[in-house]
RNA sequence: GCGCCUGUAGCUCAGCUGGAUAGAGCGCAGCCCUGCGGAGGCUGAGGUCGCGGGUUCAAAUCCCGCCAGGCGUGCCA
């Protein structure tokens, strides 16, 4: 990337000074290029003067003047100059720019693609939600965050895969299944008391209603654990095709779903245990079974095997990541989990260590709660009280592409209100239309110009000459920017803003130059620049999960 | 108590490893259709970047201390 190219020349013209002895010796900090905000300051400066002024010991514009001395600026580049206090600053040749819609053109939507995983072998693990009831908004959030992320990273030369682990076994899936049970009489107009810390949701009445319509009263004649854990497989079974079935409405799915029994029976538990056993992490207190963490600079020991024989939740994960790392070998492997599992994460990194991986290899990323309402009134998501707002009923109010919006446009970490009335009322004006409206827009130019039978495959680009087509262009060019930099810090949310950021060049663009017009040479040129663009804004909406419409 | 996250325009939020005049959307006040989609364009008002110190040529950004909200701190997941 040319960002990468000037950083390269800005520190060799660095280090011919030095060598000249133009400029004293100094340790070199990282060569920082960026964008500036004012575009009087060219398209790409550096800072680095500034920096180097203190150990240099001379004033920062001086050492500026003498390190564009020594720049041999790459074929791109039209000037630079420096400016006060202290900045070199760059601007592109504008035949260049030009010059770049043709590989736009010719890459299709496999531009802005790039290398920077180099087949690397990555998994995202994401929602994976207890299968004891209906997904909410705070699912949508983290399915919204993974799916995406996994689209980037794949845009980015990594190897993804994609997948749910279904916990269905443990506590919460007992719990679920005596709830199920308890309803599962009631229908069939016995009495039955629900567990005190039962699943309370209406949900768990349907349920029971269709396991009877379809199977009958048979499961009475059962032994009431025995009627318990058949029930409760059965409803996990239904309850996952209905999140299923949600997921693929927000255009989210996995390639693989990944059963936590399935470690115990796959023998991948016993392994682990062994291999923590093995390197002297485990001991006995009171009658449990404890990884020793502590011995690994955590704060204290965690449980893995209770002291009735049950494995605990973390247990079964020292298996699952025994598995994704020791017996899958992903090179890196990224889970998203809501911020109520942030207790979760330095264990588990320690759980690493102590399987001899290096704990680098996880990255977890924290989503932040979100709180659902309706104008003012905060509505509760707690799954076992009942009441809940799901997230199909989001995305049925307010649209899958609009919530992808939405959920995207935040970062991770910060937590957000998410408000139905406002996500509605902003529908007919709100940003996500702004931008599919763009690409409607330059698909119906595109149609006219076909109706109007115009071959625009020779176009010749050297006639893009004014400041809105040039600027449009050099937000185009910032696509394979955007992608690295969403790979690189696994934050998806720039995303929307760059697609915004490109919308607004656009509309800008139209409004300022006409496109299809009675001189033939110029509409060849914009027609380009014009599919380029729709080129551009199809593949970030494709990377967001959004549909890039044709009509709206 | 301790740990993590957050606090930026009326509202919802950006602000890239500290950099040049702190941005966007919505809302608000105006203006622009004799040409390709007005779900559009243009202009304006609106900010003690929670508060107080510190580091630096330079702090919304880094450090320390407060204040406020969220979450965590289980033989729950």
């Amino acid at each position: 990337m040319l960002k990468q190219e000037l950083a390269r020349c800005l520190r060799q013209a660095v280090v011919e000074a030095q060598q000249k002895g133009a400029l004293a010796l100094a340790a070199l900090p990282e060569m920082l290029i960026e964008h500036p905000q004012n575009p009087e300051h060219g398209d790409f400066s550096s800072g680095l003067p500034l920096k180097l002024a203190r150990a240099m010991r001379m004033p920062p514009i001086a050492i500026a003047e003498k390190i564009s001395e020594y720049i041999v600026p790459p074929p791109q580049i039209d000037r630079l100059w420096v400016a006060p206090p202290g900045f070199i600053n760059f601007t592109l040749r504008e035949d260049w720019l030009r010059t770049q819609v043709e590989p736009i053109l010719a890459n299709g939507e496999s531009y802005g693609n790039i290398d920077l995983g180099k087949g690397k072998r990555v998994q995202v693990e994401f929602v994976s939600v207890n299968p004891t009831g209906p997904l909410h908004v705070g699912h949508g959030r983290g399915a919204v965050l993974g799916s995406t992320l996994a689209n980037v990273l794949t845009a980015s030369g990594y190897a993804v895969e994609k997948e749910y682990y279904i916990n269905d076994m443990g506590n919460q899936i007992d719990n679920f299944g005596r709830s199920l049970y308890a309803r599962y009489q009631q229908c069939l107009d016995k009495e039955a008391a629900m567990p005190p810390d039962g699943y309370y949701g209406n949900y768990m009445i349907d349920l029971a209603k269709e396991i009877v319509q379809e199977q009958g009263d048979r499961f009475l004649s059962l032994a009431e654990s025995e009627a318990a854990s058949q029930l409760a497989k059965i409803g996990v079974a239904k309850i996952l095709q209905g999140i299923k079935e949600d997921l693929e409405l927000l255009n989210v799915n996995f390639d693989t779903w990944f059963s936590e029994r399935s470690l115990y029976q796959g023998g991948q538990y016993n392994k682990a245990m062994e291999l923590l056993q093995s390197r002297g992490y485990i001991a006995k207190k009171e009658n449990a079974t404890w990884f020793e963490s502590s011995s690994l600079g955590e704060d204290k020991d965690n449980v893995l095997v209770r002291s009735d024989g049950s494995p605990t939740y973390f247990a079964s994960d020292i298996a699952y990541h025994y598995n994704k790392f020791v017996e899958r070998k992903f090179d890196l492997v990224i889970d998203i989990w809501g911020a109520d599992h942030q207790g979760h994460v330095p264990r588990m990194k320690a759980m690493l260590k102590a399987l001899g991986q290096d704990p680098e290899q996880l990255k977890v990323i924290l989503c932040q709660l979100v709180t659902l309402r309706r104008g003012q009134e905060i509505v509760k998501v707690s799954k076992r009280s009942g009441d809940i707002i799901t997230l199909r009923e989001v995305i049925d109010e307010v649209g899958p592409d609009a919530c992808r919006f939405l959920f995207l446009a935040r970062s991770a970490d910060s937590q957000m209100d998410f408000d139905l009335e406002m996500a509605k009322r902003q529908s007919a004006d709100n940003p996500v239309y702004y931008v599919q409206y763009a690409h409607a827009r330059i698909a119906s130019i595109i149609r006219l110009a076909e109706q109007r039978k115009i071959d625009y495959s020779q176009g010749d680009v050297s006639l893009l000459t004014t400041e809105p087509e040039l600027t449009l262009i050099r937000r185009l060019i910032l696509l394979p920017e955007i992608i690295e930099r969403v790979a690189l810090t696994l934050e998806p949310h720039h995303l929307p803003y760059y697609s915004q950021d490109l919308a607004t060049i656009f509309h800008s663009f139209y409004k300022q130059c006409r496109v299809v017009s009675n001189d033939e040479a110029l509409t060849k040129a914009r027609l380009k620049l014009v599919r380029a663009t729709q080129i551009v804004l199809a593949k970030i909406l494709r990377l967001m999960g959004m549909t890039a419409p044709e009509k709206m």
